[in-house]
DNA sequence: GTGCCACTTCAAGTCGACTTGAGGTAAAGA
DNA sequence: TCTTTACCTCAAGTCGACTTGAAGTGGCAC
């Protein structure tokens, strides 16, 4: 039998099970049936599961990942739509880029003042100048329910 | 007079001000008085609030900036976290890449199946064998406060 | 067949990050 | 001087993304 158990998606995907439910809510995923109360899934679940983790790390909101791809996991909006979100990601990507460098060299850069140290405000110059950030929030919690 | 008004900040900055006052009440930044009521800031306020947007846009949440930055936006803490960071940041950085470019693919790629397409496939795997991903939460508001 | 216990539902609670609203105040223009 | 108006404070509300708790259920080991 190919399926698997809900416990089972729990400790390979790292996601506790209240959170299966709510996606499941939300339309995110579906289980592909039931065995008495407990819910099976498909394993395909667990590619999709990594997908959504991406798209969050992504700044998409469930809800934009939700029209993003379809309950099957295929991609379903317009491919401009989707070339645009590439290159808001390219940018944020780039934006971080720049972050990490400073991080960096604040953690290198022997100077008292990271502010007067021309190297750490040209860094800091090149986002500012960017496009307003996209905030990210925090990791998810334990894969523990209980 | 080298201050600036509240208005200005949020004008320049494309932050509210009752974002600002919320910044400020958190200790994330400081005015550097009052025009009667009204706060004025120092200009290095706007690099204050880059750095901030820029630590979001990591995933950083606020209590772990004001940890990172003194209130004069000085790194105040150790060289080793700030460096355990950057790889963190990296990490993502690295794992954004390729949801850009699975993207980009579903955008280009004519197939009709994306998870049936290796190349597609061969891309979200790459993440998905990676550490938990840090999910990244929604753009800030517009600037008008009203 | 009976008990355990991991699962179930559904409503309510939490957390971070702000925003909104009511009621107040003072700088600046008429 | 008087009014306007943009700021102020403080409490409460909102939103997304989950989590928690109470009460129920059914597969599986004994």
């Amino acid at each position: 039998m190919t399926e698997l158990d809900i416990a089972e998606v729990v400790q390979r995907a790292g996601v506790p099970a209240s959170t299966l439910r709510f996606y499941e809510e939300k339309g995110l995923i579906a289980a592909s049936g039931r065995r008495g109360l407990r819910r099976q899934y498909d394993p395909a679940v667990l590619e999709r599961l990594a997908l959504i983790a991406l798209g969050r790390t992504a700044g998409f909101s469930l809800d934009e990942i939700a029209r993003m791809f379809a309950p099957d996991g295929q991609p379903r909006i317009d491919r401009q739509v989707l070339a645009a979100k590439a290159e808001e990601l390219d940018r944020t990507i780039r934006e971080l880029g720049v972050l990490r460098d400073s991080l960096r060299h604040a953690a290198a850069c022997p100077a008292p003042s990271h502010m007067e140290c021309p190297t750490f405000r040209r860094l800091l110059k090149a986002t500012a100048t960017g496009t307003a950030a996209a905030p990210r929030k925090r990791a998810p919690r334990s894969p523990q329910e209980r």
